[in-house]
DNA sequence: CTAGATTTAATCGTGTGCGATTTAAATGGT
DNA sequence: ACCATTTAAATCGCACACGATTAAATCTAG
């Protein structure tokens, strides 16, 4: 059966190991992230939130590649947790800034054991785990080429 | 800001450049299986059943590491396309087979293009994108050690 | 032989993701 | 100044993902 695309086998699992590695460190994290009332994607956006605060959401949108079709519900939910508040642009009223609430902000510290605590949870070595994300983000970089 | 714990950067980059990765391959398949009118996961799963026809959920479940509240809904979608079967077991009752109909079984040779046409929307070569699935491969040979 | 543990799917509730559309605001060419 | 176009965010609908629970069948220890 398989035997059939022999030269296709590569590309598939190529896909579904992407597929299920994502999936796979998003539950390692969750266990950690529930212990602040956190979702996978709302920490990512808050790491981006802490990078540099006051973003609009199309900055936030540009950086995690989510659109405002998933941001706006997001970030509505971190509204209502008291992590960050929303304030429409005086000079434009169609932006909108996001910004980290104190709770927010303090919440950076709280979270800065979570990397380490990840890295316990992979044999893998550091040597590989950055070898793996070179690849990947030349991957990202090709695509943002032709995408757009 | 970001400077506050450096060390922890290459991880927080990591966990999204995958996440971003996987979200980017997904949508670049979507465009191909429309035509069949096929989601990603629903792909995935008819890999797994053009490889071994005549498997059970839990099998299923095994190889795409989703569970039934994934699985069954989405196989359902499947059999209401016409493209898969579910027998229950004679022999335990509790258990599901899932076959492909003549329909599920054809659309193998129509979807055989779609990793070829993958291929042609990445530049990277083919050394780098082998090079990468073994690491994602071996991150998940890990994880399934540990963690069961 | 049977009560309790285990296994397998299914169900439920919440939160993404994303294509498509809508709404409102700003922009730009005439 | 006016209207078509563009832009930013929000809304809508659908299909995942997944933790938690449920239901039913099977297994197992006593």
């Amino acid at each position: 059966m398989s035997a059939k695309f022999p030269d296709l086998n590569l590309d598939k699992q190529l896909c579904f190991s992407l597929y299920a590695a994502s999936r796979q460190v998003t539950r390692l994290y969750q266990p950690l992230l529930k212990r602040h009332d956190l979702t996978y994607p709302q920490y990512i956006v808050l790491l981006i939130l802490w990078q540099t605060d006051g973003l609009m959401v199309k900055d936030i949108g540009h950086q995690s590649q989510l659109k405002s079709n998933t941001l706006t519900p997001l970030l509505k939910r971190l509204e209502q947790s008291g992590l960050v508040s929303r304030k429409r642009a005086k000079e434009d009223e169609r932006q909108c800034y996001v910004f980290l609430t104190d709770r927010g902000k303090a919440l950076e510290n709280e979270c800065a054991c979570i990397p380490m605590e990840m890295m316990g949870q992979t044999d893998m070595s550091l040597d590989k785990l950055m070898q793996l994300k070179s690849l990947l983000d030349e991957f990202l970089q090709l695509q943002e080429k032709h995408g757009g």
